[in-house]
DNA sequence: CAGAGTCAATACGCTTACGAAATAATCCAC
DNA sequence: GTGGATTATTTCGTAAGCGTATTGACTCTG
């Protein structure tokens, strides 16, 4: 049982934050990035005071990241059919292939490491 | 051989980006985390030019995020005594806390899901 | 020691982000 | 319905970021 270090964790992310700077991704801030990775990882749905509390930021503070990642087409907003004050926040293809990208990059770093998964996923 | 998968990847980026975010760190861009990254994981020295080139931004987006990472204490100028024209980006304790954090946050999301380094790093 | 070259920083105009407070739209209790 | 809660957004003044072009300091060549 080898845990993984520190050395290892910082090198990845540091590699895969260089390589999505130096790429042609936007300049995402923290508060955008985590936003983008509730919606596109937590389970729906999403609302603005939701992702404020989650991030214990404020509500004008999510706002405006989504208007910016809105413009970049990394989600979309939807009026909440059932309570139209709610807008939910949904998914889209673009910001599908920037978390793939996101990823793939860290497996990278991670596989060029020796760093593994679970043996047996269904057992843990 | 379990390879790391893209479930886990970007589950622990979005564990750790949403802990940073509503804690008491600033909300820095992916710039100056790669910058801050840069400096502190791979060999000295570091120059303006030298970030801007790996990074592939322009040097006055370096100094700007310089002039963000200094006034926070996470990085410290200094003059090359060598070469008066050129500027070395030293590390600072709370830099190297700040990156501890981070670390620590993927290792406890990295631990959580059965991921390992490898067996025997010497012979990696 | 003069002038070209190189470094970081600054100036400029513009865009984006911030928090606090105020607005607008909607729901719900009564 | 009307009034009070609740939701997201907008407004306001301010701070910080951007790229291009320029400046100021320094080095080095001839």
């Amino acid at each position: 049982m080898a845990r993984i270090q520190t050395q290892d964790a910082l090198e990845i992310w540091c590699e895969v934050t260089s390589n999505i700077v130096s790429g042609d991704w936007p300049d995402l801030t923290l508060r955008q990035q985590a936003i983008l990775m509730q919606v596109y990882l937590k389970p729906q749905p999403h609302t603005v005071r939701g992702l404020a509390k989650t991030l214990n930021i404020t509500k004008p503070a999510v706002t405006r990241a989504l208007d910016t990642l809105s413009a970049l087409d990394l989600v979309r907003r939807k009026k909440d059919p059932n309570d139209l004050r709610n807008v939910l926040i949904q998914r889209t293809v673009k910001g599908s292939v920037f978390l793939s990208e996101f990823s793939d990059l860290f497996i990278r770093q991670a596989d060029a490491r020796g760093i593994e998964g679970p043996e047996n996923r269904a057992a843990a």
